[in-house]
DNA sequence: CTTGCTCTGTACCAATCGTTCAAGTATATT
DNA sequence: AATATACTTGAACGATTGGTACAGAGCAAG
């Protein structure tokens, strides 16, 4: 079996969305990833540290590339609104998937990390302020709104997670959502 | 110095706060509370896992004294929605301080201290819908609001720390607060 | 087959982890 | 003052942490 760089950072991502920075020990990152300290050492020299940073990295890129481009120039707005919405759902599994770049947050892990995890929300809620404006909404009202989604979504990971249900995350969802509609 | 029980938990709180519950090690611990390791054990014979436990329960019974309860059994309901809202802009510091049980509720710890995570949020949004569907608005969408709310309040502790940014946090929240008017 | 390079398992390091405990000091009760 | 109880201290425990060193496996190119 090859392992290229990209299952490699998915299955780092999952180990560290599970048990946080602290709590992905290398024990459990070679468990979960199926490489022993010898081949981590080899494609992260930086240790931990850098598996964090590249797997940040590759979370961003994902966004911007699945997420954010879109909501940014997609000729019709709503299309990539929509597209948004139901990205949004598969990616954080009904909010049984935490947001690993918000678990940062709110952990001293931020500080390590400060301006990968400043960055991805900044670059969400301005796209999503982009398409909203696009859309029909004056500026001021784009990014109140922009914010308010951003957040929710967040919130309703949290909430989803704390009370295991699923259901939670898409009623939560469906009210943010009716915020985008035009 | 006299150090009251309460003065501890406070002290443990904002320690699982700054470094959640991995990341605060005992030697943090000791040094943040500046209680030597015996003391501790002699306070949570049960360890960490108590220190944790205890700190949760004493979160719960603040938000329930302060919150909850008045939401429930106010007289006039709108007085106990707008307390909770300066409270909450208090207790969080507009989005400086975290959300202990939201923090657990994104990393494994939330196993080990299932019900009291769960508990917390199916109070607070259960007492909010009590207080909404008294003030006017019919069950279903009292539920709904509830839930959008106490989930945007976390997304806006997340955002705002993950941006450094305090005025985010109010803005949402002032967002939130208008769904909660008549 | 040889050379050169990427990749990997193992053993090892110092440091730190959560926990225990015997011995100590303070405080309260008699 | 004597005794009992409550609290504190700090050293030590075995286990685990993140990280390093290195010899060899695997494989492609020559």
């Amino acid at each position: 079996m090859v392992m290229e760089r990209a299952d490699v950072l998915s299955l780092l991502g999952e180990a560290f969305r599970e048990h946080g920075y602290e709590g992905a020990s290398l024990s459990v990152i070679t468990k979960q990833t199926g490489l022993g300290r010898g081949s981590l050492y080899h494609f992260f020299p930086g240790g931990k540290a850098e598996m964090a940073a590249a797997v940040l990295e590759d979370i961003e890129a994902w966004f911007e590339r699945e997420i954010f481009a879109p909501l940014r120039s997609e000729a019709d707005a709503q299309t990539a609104i929509d597209a948004m919405w139901e990205a949004v759902s598969a990616y954080f599994q009904s909010g049984q998937r935490v947001c690993l770049v918000g678990a940062f947050a709110l952990s001293d892990t931020r500080d390590r990390f400060a301006s990968a995890v400043n960055a991805y929300f900044e670059r969400w809620i301005e796209a999503l302020a982009d398409a909203l404006g696009r859309q029909g909404h004056d500026g001021e009202r784009a990014d109140a709104i922009a914010e308010q989604v951003v957040a929710g979504i967040q919130g309703a990971i949290t909430l989803a997670r704390a009370r295991r249900d699923a259901g939670l995350f898409e009623r939560v969802v469906a009210g943010l959502r009716a915020m985008t509609e035009k």
